[in-house]
DNA sequence: AAAATTACTTGCAATTTGCAAGTAATCTTA
DNA sequence: TAAGATTACTTGCAAATTGCAAGTAATTTT
């Protein structure tokens, strides 16, 4: 949560914002699949601690990455989404992906998804934004 | 040094690799300056600590992101590169800036290259993709 | 009304970081 | 050629961060 800037460098700037091991698994989950809550961040495969996702969430929501609004369905739950600058992430993730589809072996899940990301990029990149904006919509 | 992966998603082992405040602000170095002595990394802006400088390179070298070479002109000195592996990581730190351009306000000493990329993204890559490869070969 | 969910917080041990001082192997200079 | 300067680390230790296990508090369900 306290984080002066070491430098002027953009990309470390970057850093300072997102740049842990935890950070950008959040926008992954909330940039690829439907999780949207406390508890389903909880439950990806990497095992985030409690603690720390509290305290990633705050600083997500902090550096204005992502936001947390009322969940329609309860009030125990709130419900986070990505902020058009978290969406504005999505290239930088989809070129992690394209790196990792180099010098990783991909799980049979991603293959497609990433294959298509290969293919034709931008069109990729597009169809994902414009899926995310209208969550913001 | 250690690091077992969290899980088999390819975004999450690749920042088990590099995904610190550090890693990439030593690759960034290599990419786009002429440091590659140790004592270059540590005059970086952002202050890196020695022993963590130390531990940096030595785990980049590990995952084949670097390779230490014989510095031509002292016995004292190492020498470091890129590998093609971490050459290949040149897209991300391109989208890195861009998202950047977007949401920091950019040093004017970087203001020129920032544009170039933007204008043209893949030709951009391909310029400096070719000079790092340039120092392999 | 009791039990279960959900989203956190707290306490504490273990790991990692950051800082200041070494150390050891060259190089340079007088 | 001997003394000092460079370069690349390593070590020790305090401070910060992480990871784990237990709470806690506000709903929701039964």
């Amino acid at each position: 949560m306290k984080s002066k800037k070491r430098s002027e460098c953009p990309l470390s700037c970057s850093l300072d914002l997102w740049g842990d091991k935890w950070s950008l698994l959040i926008i992954r989950d909330l940039m690829f699949s439907t999780k949207n809550t406390y508890g389903d961040f909880l439950k990806s495969a990497e095992g985030i601690a409690t603690n720390i996702l509290a305290s990633r969430l705050q600083s997500l929501e902090e550096s204005n990455l992502i936001e947390k609004l009322m969940h329609p369905e309860s009030k125990v739950k709130g419900l986070y989404r990505l902020t058009q600058k978290g969406i504005d992430l999505l290239p930088i993730l989809v070129e992690m992906y394209l790196w990792s589809d180099k010098y990783f072996t991909m799980p049979d899940d991603l293959k497609a998804t990433i294959e298509a990301g290969k293919k034709d990029k931008d069109g990729f990149i597009k169809l994902i934004s414009e899926r995310l904006k209208n969550k913001i919509a």
